[in-house]
DNA sequence: CCTGAAAGTTGCTAGCC
DNA sequence: GGCTAGCAACTTTCAGG
């Protein structure tokens, strides 16, 4: 199930999340090797799920999504079906970027990012008349000082 | 500056972020077009900067990253020179995954990717000892039930 | 586990509709 | 603006040290 990670390979993973577009050769000669042992390392981590989707990051605010909420989510319903339509209710929403439920008296945070204030009281009223929740708090985003999807490897 | 996205162009972005590996016929196919207009329209978007970095999604749990938080700080300091101390504090830190400034009685919103508590509370510390911030809640992570960078194109 | 090379695909450019 | 054609560069595979 899981594979072991060398120092080798957390410098080909580093090179990937900073630019994934970059050739093999370039990959291989910054970690140190070459194109056949960086290959084989690469699909082993595939195959094992450590390296996943493959994607580019967009500007969001100039393809019109300027609004960006964290929810904070309270609820008194802890039975299963409610968890499960909850969950299913999130995960079908392309509005919902992130969902975690948590530890503590809030019980999920979400971050919903929209094109304007009045999509976000859309998703919100679709939200709980699917579901019910006791306590809803939403922060509004002024400023993105810093988004990374990148681990500090 | 800005450039005008048509309908092709949404098509095109939504395939590169579903997966940026695929080939430019690929794409072409599935928007129905072919290679050269895309390849024109790509360009375009990436000298535009609606189209930035292409990247990969690693597991983090697998690679030993098993705690999340997120930090709603409160702040009483709001003059400018220790707004310029923090926010460089954030970029600096590379747990720090995200970090907003908010709307609202909470001032600022952080997402956090540790290793362990542990690692969270050594963080912590740091910078609570480089920037005076009022108040901090953490929210730890249990689950993380939804997690996408794409944008509902 | 690495090196080197072969074969098939692809990215990117240029010229034509 | 889109399509066809072409070459250089790349990914991927495989034999051999």
């Amino acid at each position: 199930m899981s594979v072991r990670i060398d120092a080798t390979d957390r410098k080909i993973l580093a090179a990937m999340q900073a630019d994934a577009a970059q050739s093999l050769d370039e990959i291989a000669k910054s970690v140190g090797s070459s194109k056949t042992p960086v290959w084989n390392r690469i699909r082993k981590m595939r195959e094992a799920g450590i390296i996943g989707q493959q994607t580019v990051l967009l500007d969001a605010e100039a393809l019109g999504f300027e609004a960006c909420f964290f929810v904070l989510i309270r609820t008194s319903e802890h039975d299963a079906d409610w968890q499960r339509r909850f969950l299913k209710a999130l995960k079908v929403r392309p509005e919902v970027q992130e969902a975690h439920r948590l530890a503590g008296d809030i019980d999920y945070i979400l971050k919903v990012r929209v094109q304007n204030a009045r999509a976000y009281d859309t998703f919100y009223q679709a939200l709980i008349s699917e579901v019910k929740v006791h306590n809803v708090t939403a922060l509004l985003s002024m400023e993105e000082i810093k988004s990374t999807v990148a681990l500090p490897l």
